[in-house]
DNA sequence: TGAGATCGCCAC
DNA sequence: AAACGTGGCGATCTCA
């Protein structure tokens, strides 16, 4: 059973002069295409009308709940405590089948009914709004959605939904296309939800580490003391006065005019040049010491600073907002306080409630454990049996006399292979890795090929790469001089790097979605009767989630994220042998965990 | 003054 | 000269 919510009439947008009454919302029951019931209420009653509906239903987690835009429509219904088993993001949804119908390979014929944006709303604007409250209204009642012209209707909705199902229906692989469609859907349920819980912040620990660090905080525009005292010792060492270490053009030219030809600011080039040896290399390591303090203080400052906390902690949470596949490989990208590069240097200020604990769960090496399924390389599956992959991957290369014989290596030769590089340390040792994992190297070298002609991949569940663009087509056939030839070379390259690495990224976010996915119809089954933990999801980074909840359930949450894992990698897989181990611990502070 | 490019750092 | 995938973001610089 599929119920459609949507406006029951076109927007104000649409059809003149805005109404001034409450807008009427429908709800469109539809059973095997066909629609068996209708229901209205006015938008401010649309939580009261979904819960009354899966009140009267005999099985309501079978009913797939269906609208336009997870991030827009659920949020209410969250904030109202209704939480469904499964929804259908027509959107999302759209998104993806739009991408794939481009991709004949795929089998998928689709044409919107309805353009939809995917888009979330900007949090900006979540910013300005007063958080959502279930007795006040919701964000259907905000000036941002109100304004939006020519909302498609309920009925346009559920026409665009059987369309969506009559593609995935026609495809090539339409049980996997159904595994992603659902997953991106409830992918958009949990980012909601993990927004509006946020994760938990301590303003008061994050300031201590400030001070500790900075100096006091500042007037605005004034360096934090610690940076400016710094600023002065490397004026003064380079005896260039006035120079800015945040400027690269001024920095650079200090350095140059004291004699030190590195070639870029950066980190990297600033430590080679100090080790590089010759005479007075205390001095130099001094130098450099200050240089590299600068920079750390000076990041902590301005990425996350005082200013990042009033921006983005509110009443001890920090609310990233995140859009549910809005990477092209299907990863998830954060908008607002960098939620995705938490460094570890403020982790310390993320703290559980008391009573409460963080759950942090890391998927160990996922990418290279995706590879050895995807490609059915048996010998890198069975390289990663016993935990630790890469260790299993060393151990396999040194029985076999190979250079890739200790872990370090074998991470680096097994990056190196699925990033595409050819040279350093990494590419010298994709050979090596060659010989021991033909049927993997020929996976990702087949993918770069196809890259390298133009041409597009796709994911284990059918995400499609795009199409490059006519000004990369131009560019690549454009050998008219030496110059010209070698840069159609190295964009050829690049893009066989990007179809390489966009089969494995993205199938691991895939891997990712059905773990989370099943860990949230774990909590919502879990607790000795069944009815659910209070434990919820409250952070997600590409493979590691956060989990707060209260300390008793921590036991039962670990052991349900491992089970979870293990569900999704059947999902995607079947009984292929390939196993996804995680590194969970239960904490009080970020910090502490792994 | 403001959009866009560049640098550099952070995360996975 | 370590550079090989996906990103966000802030400061500075460039140019209209």
């Amino acid at each position: 059973m599929h119920i459609v919510l949507g406006p029951a009439d076109p927007g104000p947008g649409a059809a003149g002069p805005a109404d001034p009454g409450p807008s009427p919302w429908r709800a469109l029951l539809v059973e095997d295409g066909r629609t068996v019931g209708a229901r209205d209420a006015p938008l401010s009653e649309l939580p009261g009308l979904v819960r009354s509906l899966a009140a009267e239903s005999p099985r309501p987690e079978a009913i797939r709940w269906v609208w336009s835009q997870t991030a827009r429509v659920y949020p209410p219904l969250l904030a109202a405590g209704f939480e469904p088993a499964r929804c259908w993001d027509l959107s999302l949804c759209q998104r993806i089948l739009s991408q794939a119908a481009g991709f004949p390979d795929t089998g998928v014929e689709y044409a919107p009914v309805v353009e939809l944006d995917p888009t979330p709303p900007e949090p900006a604007e979540e910013r300005v709004l007063p958080r959502v409250d279930p007795a006040q209204g919701s964000l259907f009642d905000s000036p941002a959605a109100g304004e939006r012209s020519g909302e498609p209707t309920a009925d346009q909705l559920a026409a665009e939904l059987a369309a969506q199902l009559r593609a995935v229906t026609g495809s090539r692989y339409p049980q996997r296309l159904t595994l992603l469609l659902a997953g991106e859907s409830q992918g958009g349920m949990i980012a909601v939800e993990m927004n509006a819980a946020g994760l938990p912040w301590r303003r008061d620990l994050h300031e201590a580490l400030l001070a500790d660090a900075l100096g006091p905080r500042p007037a605005d525009g004034a360096r934090p003391a610690r940076m400016q005292e710094l600023a002065d010792r490397i004026a003064a060492t380079l005896q260039v006065a006035g120079v800015n270490p945040d400027s690269q053009p001024s920095l650079l030219k200090a350095l140059h005019t004291a004699g030190i030809p590195v070639r870029t600011t950066s980190k990297w080039d600033l430590m080679a040049w100090a080790e590089e040896g010759g005479e007075r290399v205390e001095e130099r390591r001094a130098l450099i010491a200050e240089l590299l303090e600068y920079k750390t203080l000076q990041r902590l400052w301005t990425a996350n600073g005082w200013h990042w906390l009033d921006e983005w902690v509110r009443a001890g949470r920090f609310h990233p907002s995140y859009a549910v596949g809005g990477v092209v490989t299907g990863r998830w990208a954060a908008h607002g306080g960098g939620a995705m590069q938490v460094p570890a240097t403020v982790r310390g200020a993320v703290r559980a409630d008391p009573g409460w604990l963080l759950t942090v769960a890391d998927a160990s090496q996922v990418e290279p454990r995706i590879l050895a399924a995807m490609s059915g390389d048996r010998a890198l599956a069975q390289a990663g049996r016993d935990g630790d992959m890469y260790l299993g991957v060393a151990e396999l290369g040194r029985r076999a006399g190979s250079a890739v014989s200790e872990r370090s290596r074998a991470k680096i030769a097994l990056l190196g292979a699925m990033y595409g590089s050819t040279t350093g340390d990494s590419g010298a040792l994709v050979p090596h890795l060659r010989r021991l994992f033909p049927a993997a190297l020929e996976f990702v070298e087949s993918a770069a090929r196809i890259g390298e002609r133009g041409g597009r991949v796709a994911t284990w569940l059918g995400r499609t790469s795009p199409a490059p663009s006519a000004d990369w087509q131009a560019q690549v056939a454009d050998v008219s001089t030496a110059e010209a030839e070698s840069r159609a070379r190295s964009m050829t390259r690049s893009h066989g790097r990007f179809t390489r690495n966009f089969v494995i990224q993205g199938t691991a976010a895939e891997w990712a979605l059905c773990w989370m996915g099943a860990v949230r119809r774990r909590l919502h089954a879990g607790g000795a009767d069944g009815a659910g933990l209070r434990t919820r999801l409250v952070f997600f980074v590409h493979d590691e989630v956060v989990l707060h909840g209260p300390a008793e359930e921590a036991g039962e949450v670990r052991t349900l994220l491992a089970e979870a894992a293990a569900e999704a990698g059947r999902l995607l897989f079947g009984n292929a042998p390939v196993e996804f181990p995680l590194t969970v611990s239960s904490v009080e502070s970020y910090a502490e965990a792994k």
